[in-house]
DNA sequence: CAAAACAACTTGTATGATAATCATACTGTC
DNA sequence: GACAGTATGATTATCATACAAGTTGTTTTG
């Protein structure tokens, strides 16, 4: 492991969590076989230049991301990847179009099957959930007020509506990274009213096709949904493009 | 926050892994409003009876996960956005036969489309290494040798020609999540031998579809190939079902 | 030769000290 | 009274040191 030198004065983030940084990527990037024993928290504290309490607390956080595992009187041995307990959008900084437009490909990807599986598996619940949230969301906008709690719930029911719980919270999971730009959304369609008649014609679409279990319907009332909601905010966010 | 005894003696994990794992249930529970500031270090050292540094070494668990965030003079107060961070597929224990199709069905999903957007998207490189995974797939099975590390390779490269990293990641961490079944696989088709051929044959299909850019052509071919896959393994694993 | 004791490493925990940062209360001045 | 500047106390961030506890390999011992 090659020496780095990182700021004392003038830090962004903690020590801790640079060298946190440092070390995952260098595991990740398998410069450390899998298997192999990192250099012992001495050798780090040393070799990086900080006390050994940094070290520990940057090792917490690779233990918790099961990159590695301790054991006491052995050392920190780089476990494979099988272990990785989350997934993770590393670039939610990198605001980049193309970085967006892939958000929401995949997005897209997952959504449009739920809408497929739910209108296979939709139970009456499911539908009377739909139903209620797509009232909800035509008073919303009646009454001129941000839409996105039902909007958003719609989305969720659906797909729950799934009855595929592992696809369930992954959807529910992108919709929370993503739901910062879903509630611009909502506040910078008041430039356009006339959108928000066909948001909810969209989700009226979607739910019909669900309802009549009209599997490719439903995917496709979703695919143009979202095709037109990112159009929409294409325009707005990068009106350059 | 009510006091609680943690063990020191027989300690199947260690302090700070209990008290982050404490900690973050009773956040996560809402016991503590979002907004509100924990206990000082001190102070929660002082009130579960161990040390301060037991105590950062679990806070650092709880700022990777998202729960709190901490500043210097202020304390560490807990955030909303709980779920925004991860994605972790909770069930990975429950090894239904429910939980398992499910699981499939979500690769599937994903790998159906990556395989789609590959046809368009692949590149020289790409295509050369997918070229190169089949040829090594082809020697595994010929030499009779356990086959996993090629196809699982195959896979991953299909999902990098899809040139959207957000899916890449998320593949790569779904292949890594079933890399356990996939080599009981690899083992139990032993007793098929006929099936190695049929997978060696799968794979060409897909790299032949994407190679020609048809990209309906390389979603029925994944399609067809985890179908078939996840037929046999079925079998194998539930055979009363 | 085999078993026990030892030494040398590791991580886990505890303790005390110092620096940096923030909110608050308290100045003194106008 | 209003306001800028200043102590002050609380808290986290970092450091240094010490010891407990576990593992491995070597040495000593019977």
């Amino acid at each position: 492991m090659k020496k780095t030198q990182f700021k004392k004065s003038f830090q962004p983030t903690r020590l801790s969590e640079q060298i946190g940084d440092y070390l995952s990527s260098e595991i990740r990037s398998n410069k450390i076989p899998i298997g192999e024993a990192l250099p012992s928290e001495n050798a780090l504290a040393k070799s990086l230049g900080v006390s050994r309490t940094v070290i520990r607390e940057a090792l917490v956080r690779l233990k918790f991301e099961g990159l590695i595992e301790t054991h006491q009187g052995l050392g920190a041995i780089v476990t494979g990847d099988q272990n990785a307990k989350f997934f993770r959008l590393d670039s939610l900084k990198d605001h980049s179009l193309s970085d967006w437009n892939h958000l929401f490909e995949l997005r897209t990807i997952l959504e449009t099957e739920a809408a497929y599986l739910a209108a296979n598996r939709a139970d009456e619940d499911d539908l009377i959930q739909l139903e209620k949230l797509l009232e909800e969301l035509s008073v919303a906008i009646k009454e001129k007020q941000d839409g996105t709690i039902p909007d958003i719930k719609f989305h969720r029911a659906v797909a729950k509506a799934s009855k595929n719980p592992h696809l369930e919270s992954l959807m529910n999971f992108l919709l929370d990274t993503v739901l910062t730009e879903i509630l611009n959304y909502w506040e910078l369609m008041r430039e356009k009213p006339e959108r928000y008649t066909e948001i909810y014609k969209e989700h009226e679409l979607i739910y019909l096709a669900i309802r009549s279990q009209d599997t490719k319907r439903a995917r496709k009332a979703v695919m143009n949904h979202l095709k037109n909601s990112i159009e929409n905010l294409r325009k707005i966010k990068f009106p350059t493009d």
